[in-house]
DNA sequence: CAAAGATACATAAGAATCTAATGTATCGTT
DNA sequence: AACGATACATTAGATTCTTATGTATCTTTG
């Protein structure tokens, strides 16, 4: 089962900044594989979402890139600036506690029905 | 502390089926009100986001609605269809999932470190 | 009793962000 | 040689939210 794609939305940023914190570097096409293994292909993250999130992020000065080359393929790395660091954990504790207040309100009847 | 707006896309709809799960009839701003006061403040649905979606719901036959007068005043409630039932408990179960997936994305690293 | 705030509906322009499609190019395998 | 995987990127269109606006009634308070 794949989530529905509305799910993703108001998540792939803080997907992408956790993941840059855990990997400290990392590049585009790496990040949608991996986040396709750790969820067992239940989230999908497609280029067309990632690239421009990507380049969002680095023109708000949360991440830096360098380029490298391998062999004649251009690859991108990221790494969180210092301000990005701060901002994955503001907004890593902000959908914990957003999940919270979400458990609770889908928990509610269903406890006592 | 209030979600930032991009939290609740796509969740909104299924908190509004959930809602009207659990109260079998309610009106637009009586959900508004609800959601403030079970979230504490965290969620704040605001009436341009809220009808649209209500009258998504409608026409996509998931609810059905009933007018009411109060004194001068109307009052359009809302209730679910069997249809809407059935979609309810897909969604909430597919929220349920995510979130799980989600709370193992933002743990990783953060267990070991 | 007038004003302000709460109740109650609704729409609409603009912003943000995702989907799906398309484009370019290299590398590895069969 | 062809195909699939790797790797970047852009764009038209769809969706959905924000912010503002509009209308109208009811209740509370100075």
């Amino acid at each position: 089962m794949i989530y529905s794609s509305e799910l993703i939305k108001g998540t792939l940023k803080t997907i992408v900044l956790k993941l840059l914190a855990d990997n400290k570097k990392m590049y585009g096409y790496e990040i949608t594989q991996r986040v396709k293994e750790l969820t067992l292909e239940k989230i999908q993250i497609t280029e067309g979402a990632l690239y421009p999130t990507l380049h969002a992020l680095e023109s708000d000065g949360l991440v830096t890139t360098e380029t490298e080359f391998i062999g004649k393929r251009v690859r991108k790395y990221y790494t969180l600036s210092p301000s990005g660091k701060t901002k994955t954990k503001e907004k890593v504790s902000e959908l914990t506690d957003f999940m919270e207040t979400m458990k609770f309100l889908l928990d509610i009847k269903t406890k006592t029905a």
